[in-house]
RNA sequence: GCAGCUGUAGCUCAGUUGGUUAGAGCGCUAGAUUGUGGAUCUAGAGGUCCCCCGUUCAAGCCGGGGCAGCUGUACCA
């Protein structure tokens, strides 16, 4: 705000630019966004969830972001302080502001409460591919039923509702794991106990890069630590080789039928599997049931292993999950302008948070949702080819020839947006090349031009750009003009609709 | 956050061992075409060589420090 410093340089102008992670979106982006959105708010009104609004910005208290011991509000969190000191913050999910209007409401709602949320998040952090700071999520939850029937139900829901934006049977793939499971498996490699808290989550955050490098490189990160490409370095969590070896076998690795590279069709060995794992662990047993119960929920509905496998390598968030987790990823190859494949990872993810509502309350109440990443999964589609980008039609431009008639080709103009056309005037001040020039960006399919000759005999040109684009390889200047004669004609004035009409139903 | 790489026209990039007026292609604007976009030809506009400090007679180029972007990695509700 310092004036000395603009002084300083009076003649610089402001960059007109974004901050990263920014992104305006046009007339495209934005219809794809909405009709994207139509069709997920449709499957979730189906199974149930009433919409639910909530503001953009909310207490840091209550969001529940604060800097572990210190009066400051998380670095992730965008966040200011308000007139009577207190800290606000845009809100970074969709989940926490749902767990405070729970807490705020609990007398008046209905319970189990199903509840679905849409709407633009911020995170202020560094974007990357199909990573911004501020994108849009839509959000499904069920507060007050602790049933892991809940949680299977959720998983069907992510799977049915992927499909109903247009991805088909086999392009997805929703995995399913349990926080009690690996915590379990910690326990069993004598992870137990507070002492034992930091190396735990290096543990769990080296299993959730499973899907992002090889085993060995999992190894390093379970012992001793690891470089990536630029000599950048790693700590690792420090186990013996025995304990890497039993969390490696957990995910599966190297065994058949089971773990993050192998096939994950065989619901009854990946069981199998966190059975060995987990042994003497109680929490960890209590984990394996819950899936098994689940597994046979998805069984019964008829969501078989093409659609929900169960995966040791979905561990989702450290903070605040409590039981059952889920995450959807695409399964094909998505490749970037560049060519080269691009790594999306997941479009939704969610699971069961028991603590989120009774931070506010003292009493235990079970919650469990996911949220879809709409802006990333309209990225992805988009990079596929999977969204039809059709424009909105293109308006009808009508011409300026003289400046002196300018109302009556307003009065042009109305009456095509009398009749339901999209139409505007040329409102530049260039002359008749620059006018066809911009209607051509502006990708109208035909212009509407009345010049002093065509005005004396009542008329209007009509001028097809698309089939007058065709005529471009004429030989000579004759051949030019005669060919363009057949792309556009002259009709009278009241004849207009009729021919602006008959171009736009060429197609 | 950490590490590596890169900053020259709107975009993609050349730019010699430091040397005078910094270039190309594409794009843009206009003319050739009584009143016609896309092709061709011609002309024109457009630059703080990321910023600051230093070395030097002389810096786009060399040195130091910033800043920004990209990639990897970390974190990720």
């Amino acid at each position: 705000m310092t004036t000395d410093t603009q002084n300083d340089k009076p003649k610089s102008l402001p960059d007109a630019k974004l901050p990263r992670g920014f992104a305006d979106r046009d007339a495209l982006d934005v219809a794809a966004t909405e009709r994207m959105l139509a069709k997920i708010r449709e499957t979730y009104v189906l199974y149930g969830f009433d919409v639910l609004e909530t503001p953009f910005i909310e207490f840091t208290e209550a969001l529940g972001k604060f800097l572990p011991d210190l009066d400051r509000p998380n670095e992730g969190v965008f966040s200011f302080k308000d007139d009577d000191d207190q800290w606000l913050s845009l809100r970074y999910d969709l989940t926490a502001p749902l767990a405070r209007h729970v807490a705020e409401n609990f007398d008046k709602l209905p319970k189990p409460f199903r509840s679905m949320r849409s709407g633009w998040v911020f995170r202020n952090e560094k974007p990357g591919p199909g990573r911004f700071r501020q994108f849009m999520q839509c959000d499904a939850d069920i507060v007050g039923a602790g049933s892991v029937a809940a949680d299977a139900e959720m998983a069907m829901l992510m799977a049915d509702t992927l499909e109903a934006v247009g991805i088909a049977r086999g392009d997805y793939q929703i995995k399913v794991n349990n926080r009690k499971v690996l915590d379990g498996v910690m326990e069993a490699i004598g992870l137990a106990g507070d002492d034992n808290a930091g190396r735990r989550l290096t543990v769990l955050r080296a299993i959730d890069k499973l899907d992002k490098f090889p085993a060995d490189e999992i190894r390093k990160l379970l012992g001793p630590g690891r470089k990536d490409e630029s000599g950048d370095f790693t700590k690792g969590a420090g186990l013996d080789a025995d304990a890497i070896e039993r969390v490696i076998q957990f995910t599966g690795w190297g065994d058949q039928g089971a773990g993050a590279q192998s096939p994950l069709g065989n619901l009854g060995l990946t069981l199998a599997n966190f059975r060995a794992a987990v042994a003497g662990s109680e929490r960890g047993e209590q984990g394996c049931q819950e899936l098994e119960t689940m597994a046979a929920l998805f069984e019964a509905a008829g969501y078989d292993t093409s659609r929900i496998v169960i995966d040791p390598s979905v561990v989702r968030g450290l903070e605040y999950y409590t039981g059952p987790v889920f995450e959807a990823e695409l399964t094909f190859a998505v490749k970037g302008d560049d060519g080269r494949p691009v790594r999306f990872g997941s479009v939704a993810g969610g699971g069961r948070y028991d603590g989120l509502v009774s931070r506010f309350r003292g009493e235990p109440v079970p919650a469990t949702g996911f949220s879809i990443g709409v802006s990333r999964l309209l990225a992805a589609l988009r990079l596929l080819g999977k969204i039809d980008d059709q424009a909105a039609t293109a308006p009808v431009v009508v011409l300026v020839m003289d400046r002196d008639q300018i109302a009556h080709y307003q009065k042009l103009v109305a009456m095509l947006r009398q009749d339901g056309l999209r139409a505007e005037l040329y409102l530049g001040d260039s002359g008749m090349k620059a006018q066809m020039k911009y209607a051509d960006r502006r990708g109208a399919r035909c212009v509407v031009i009345q010049g002093s000759d065509e005005r004396e005999r009542g008329e209007v040109l009509i001028k097809d750009l698309v089939l007058g684009a065709t005529l471009s390889s004429a030989p000579d200047r004759d051949a030019y003009l005669k060919a363009q004669a057949e792309a556009q004609f002259a009709v009278t004035e009241t004849a207009m609709l009729d021919g602006v009409r008959k171009v736009l139903a060429r197609g």
